[in-house]
DNA sequence: GCAGTTTGTTAGTCTCATTTAACATATTAA
DNA sequence: TTAATATGTTAAATGAGACTAACAAACTGC
């Protein structure tokens, strides 16, 4: 079903999707106008982009009226989204990049940053939170060490504190990850709100697998359900920080070893 | 002199010089021919391109001989090569995406990152590599973690270790950084090959002082001499792991504390 | 329910980076 | 030293993405 398709997208395609996958966040429906201020272009300069956004059937277009999202194009929409997201984490949240100048280098860069490089930003930005030996307080240290220009070894007293204070509690959080409490398996649909899990496979039917791996579901990685709708669809969970909601069947599709704490 | 005045380029034109940069590095001299084959493009379109960059002054081109680069064409060049190595560090060794792979990935994000990012990037890698609580061994830590997908936890064990083995030696090589050993006030060009200095001050004569903060010459970095040609011009010098060489008259308004071990 | 304003479309033009085809210059090897 | 080959240029065309100007549709307020 919904055959995804090979759409490739030039980056101002990209831009043109991204820019109506937001709007309709916040205003449910896009206007040629609206999108035009958002991307500072003409009128016209839209309604060309729309014919070709239309053709590629990832938005519905009637000329004079307003613009939806279709099913692919909402896809993309979410991937472009979260994308853009990761990199604004890693530019203020690693870098120290003030919010203004992290949202323009984000914008640029997505279009740069391949699939294979953002899951090992996504990586990389959970790792440096979570193991005890990095942590928000020494990356601080770094954003120390930018603006100064040299380091002020803090680390080295810290290093001190860490074996007293950080290092028992981060073991007992870490725990679970490892091997802590019992486990069953079971798919990702059989938890309830709250409950989490380390995924053990991903049924990859078709492109469906695919853009799953693609949001960051890896095997290994730790998923958290965090809301489920009226009818079990869809359903919203966390993943590395990150929030995405799955269809039923995709979640049926996603073994896990559930965690019991 | 020489004002470098603001010579704005394309992406592409930036391949372009990029291009021509690295064959002359390795060829002298560029033809139309190898840049047509290193940039997949068929040779008129290399001539087009040629003509505009001659227009900018940024390479010497007569038509049917070869191309070399101006004083400013091998500056914007040199930074464009700086730029690129410093991304494709970031990929291989922080990410550890493979060779090849971050080669395509820095040739795309070249033209994302701005100056402000990029900066932020080179400080990171070097606090990273310099900071006994991190280093090559917890970035390895890393990379095992984004292939397991999980924290086999050796930072646990390691931190151990740390106190009693890897400290001692990290204080003492980060001592001069601090206030270590006596200094010397001093200007860059009476440096000797092997000495270094801590950045006070970067005279920024117009352009030139903006071209070597933007190599990363910032106050508060560390600079090391490492050859110094005959006639005492140009100066090679190292800074936060890159190599960079100076004009004799740019060193002298770079002013310095002398870190005598 | 029509005049005015806002919003959107069409048509034509521009620039950039590319192509192909035809032509021009350089190099080389007999 | 000239014919063959390699290299480079010009001209004309294309497609993407932008613009302006002119026109068309849709809302708004009496």
């Amino acid at each position: 079903m919904t055959a995804t398709m090979d759409v490739r997208l030039s980056p101002t395609q990209e831009d043109y999707l991204s820019a109506i996958y937001q709007i309709i966040k916040t205003h449910q429906v896009a206007r040629v106008n609206i999108i035009a201020k958002k991307l500072r272009v003409g009128l016209s300069t839209v309604t060309a982009a729309l014919k070709s956004l239309a053709a590629k059937e990832l938005i519905n277009y009637q000329p004079y009226s307003y613009v939806t999202l279709t099913a692919s194009g909402n896809t993309i929409g979410e991937q472009l989204a979260h994308k853009h997201q990761v990199l604004i984490d890693f530019l203020t949240t690693i870098l120290a990049l003030p919010e203004d100048e992290a949202e323009l280098n984000a914008h640029r860069l997505e279009h740069a940053v391949d699939e294979e490089v953002l899951q090992r930003i996504i990586s990389f930005i959970s790792f440096l939170e979570e193991c005890p030996r990095g942590g928000m307080d020494w990356i601080k240290e770094f954003h120390n060490y930018y603006e100064s220009g040299s380091r002020s070894c803090q680390c080295d007293q810290r290093f001190n504190s860490w074996l007293t204070d950080i290092c028992p509690r981060q073991i007992n959080l870490s725990t679970p990850t490892i091997k802590g409490g019992t486990s069953v398996n079971a798919n990702l649909a059989e938890l309830k709100p709250s409950e989490q899990g380390t995924i053990i496979k991903v049924r990859g039917s078709g492109g469906t697998g695919k853009r799953l791996m693609e949001m960051g579901l890896t095997p290994g990685s730790i998923i958290t359900v965090e809301k489920i709708a009226p009818l079990g669809d869809p359903i919203d969970i966390k993943i590395k920080g990150y929030h995405l909601s799955l269809r039923r069947e995709e979640a049926v599709g996603i073994k896990i070893e559930k965690i019991i704490n």
